[in-house]
DNA sequence: CTAATCACGACTAAATCTATAGATATTACT
DNA sequence: AGTAATATCTATAGATTTAGTCGTGATTAG
């Protein structure tokens, strides 16, 4: 129940794009330098983002990314599903693409799928309650309390 | 952000104990066999249990495993934490042993923590609330229907 | 045309999860 | 005492997932 290394990079990411002062446009590159995430890996993060709508991208020469929406509507759920896929506990879960788990008999059958929606449920509200800006702000708190160097890890 | 085996392992051999007829003790080989678990891999399962306080073990002929607690009272939380450890979404928001992430400064200096802690008590929380005797419920209800052959997946 | 950028697929390495093996200790029963 | 069935424990093999890398192509400003 760990989040993975490309949610936390793209909440590392995000924050860049996202903070109030932040230019509009940002390389790959220069958010690879800033937060110390591998850029060839951080490019698949991008792209994830991109895929689900969060960021925009402008190719050529002085391109980059851009947020999409507002920080405030942008929530900790769509990120981490964008990068990561479903946060539902069983495959037969999935808000999106419920998928019969390798054993059970279908998906009507399945006799904890019953439980898990319910708490699957619960685990998506609970991503859904924080925002990017919330995440921004504690990032800009923490910066200014100069603990922002080598930051987190998740 | 998905449950292991060793859940899924653990839920059904508690749902074999703690079901309303059951008898007080079951041999892991008979647990495996009914439920179609590789049984020297329910063997590690159990003893997670066990040292969890939330089975009891009889060695010796004749021996097995008893459920200790009454299945009102047994959480998904505590099955879970037993056998897979923390649902924390971050080493740092543990209860129990909350631990430094890798690159971070230090606890109390992770700009994720924060809002990761409220995260991480609402999937607790989510957890909790899920019952064995409601698992055992919803297994006999599928049972039942006549679906409990192969049964299911996590 | 060139340099900087995103896009994409394939690949490798590391870590984790799942499962198996084998040896030991304990107990009931004869 | 001896035997068979059981739990306990450590180690390790195999499979899968995650993390990270590489190379090549496409796009665009200057």
């Amino acid at each position: 129940m760990k989040l993975s290394k490309k949610s936390e990079y793209a909440l590392k990411a995000l924050s860049c794009l996202g903070a109030p002062g932040a230019p509009g446009v940002l390389a790959i590159q220069e958010i690879a330098r800033r937060e110390h995430i591998p850029k060839k890996f951080l490019e698949q993060v991008l792209l994830a983002l991109k895929r689900a709508g969060i960021v925009q991208s402008t190719r050529g020469k002085a391109g980059g990314y851009t947020l999409c929406g507002d920080p405030e509507t942008i929530t900790l759920r769509e990120v981490v599903w964008a990068v990561d896929g479903p946060l539902a506990p069983l495959p037969c879960v999935s808000d999106t693409n419920p998928t019969k788990c390798t054993d059970c008999v279908s998906l009507e059958h399945c006799w904890l799928r019953g439980v898990m929606l319910e708490v699957g449920e619960s685990i998506a509200a609970a991503f859904a309650q924080v925002s990017l800006a919330e995440v921004c702000r504690r990032a800009e708190e923490s910066r200014r309390r100069g603990s922002h160097v080598a930051m987190y890890d998740i």
